[in-house]
DNA sequence: TTAATTGCAAAGGTTTTGCCGCCGC
DNA sequence: GCGGCGGCAAAACCTTTGCAATTAA
C-alpha cells in the first residue's frame, strides 16, 4: 500500500523529520504532497486556506522554510538570493558557495553533452543550467 | 588581442546586439565584463556610480534586464520568480517553462554521475542542481 | 510547565512601473 | 523628429521579523 496516506502516516512523518505536529503543518504538507503543481508559498496558502480559513500567510512561509530545513521537502529556485549577472556568455556552469553566495565558474568540462531526456518528457527543452553548491576557497 | 577592449570596442559590442548605446549602458556592460564577481544590480550600481553618480538604480535594473533579454549577459538564479516546493524528495530535477512558469520533474534519468569537477577547481562542492528550461506541453 | 508555534501586522529588500524630459540615431 | 532611454519616486511583490497569545508535548 503505497498510494495513500491518511492523516496518521502524515502526523508520523512530521514526528519522524522531529517536527512539533499541529493541524497548520498538517494541512500544509499535505496539500503539497497532494500536488505535483510546485506550488510557491502563496498558492499553498490558497489551498489550505480553504479548510483553514484562519491560518496566515506568513506561518505558510514560516513552515515550509522549516520542512526544507529538515530535509522533508525540496525547494526550487532559490540558488541565490537575488539576480546575479555575468558577462560571459560561453557556456559554462556555476557554483554558489552556501555560506557568503559567492560564484565560481564551472568550465564546459563538467558533463553536458550527457544530458539526455527521459522517453515521452512532454516539455520541449531548449537549455540547461548545472547550478552547483558548495564552499568556497575562502569559507571552506 | 583579445584581452583588453577598450571604449570603441565596448560600442560595437552594444551595436551588435541591437542596443542604443549610452554612457551608462557602457558603464554599466564594462563594469560587469571587468569582473569575475558575478554582481548583482545594487553590486554593479555602486561600482557604476563611482565614475557616473548622477546614474539611477532603476536604470541599472532596466539595462540588465535588456542586456539579458538580447542575450549580451548571462543571468544565474532566476530560474523561477519565486521560491517553488516540492513534496518529493527523491534525487530529480526540474524542467521550468519559461513562458508559464510550470515546472515538471525529470527522473534521475537524466546525467548525474557523469558530473565531474575540472581539475583545480577551488570549490568544495557538495551538491548540484540540474535545471532544464523549455516549454510545457501547453505553452509549446 | 515550557518551549515552540501561530496570527497579525509591520518592516525589509528587491524589482517593476509610470511619467516626463532628454538623448541617440 | 521620433522612438528609445534615463532619472526619480512610488508601487508592487515576496519574504522576514517581532510580539503577544496559544498550543503541543
Amino acid at each position: 500500500m503505497e498510494g495513500k496516506r491518511d492523516d496518521k502516516d502524515f502526523i508520523a512523518v512530521l514526528r519522524e523529520y522531529g517536527l512539533q505536529v499541529t493541524y497548520q503543518r498538517l494541512a500544509i504538507y499535505q496539500a503539497l504532497y497532494h500536488t505535483k503543481e510546485h506550488p510557491s508559498a502563496e498558492v499553498i496558502y490558497q489551498q489550505v486556506k480553504k479548510r483553514f480559513p484562519m491560518i496566515s500567510l506568513g506561518t505558510v512561509y514560516k513552515t515550509l522554510e522549516r520542512f526544507y530545513e529538515v530535509g522533508l521537502i525540496q525547494k526550487v529556485s532559490p540558488v541565490t538570493e537575488v539576480a546575479r549577472y555575468d558577462a560571459n556568455i560561453d557556456p559554462h556552469h556555476h557554483v554558489v558557495c552556501v555560506k557568503c553566495q559567492s560564484i565560481g565558474d564551472i568550465d564546459q568540462v563538467v558533463s553536458d553533452q550527457k544530458i539526455t531526456l527521459p522517453e515521452g518528457n512532454p516539455f520541449q527543452v531548449l537549455r540547461h543550467q548545472v547550478v552547483l553548491q558548495g564552499y568556497c576557497p575562502h569559507c571552506k
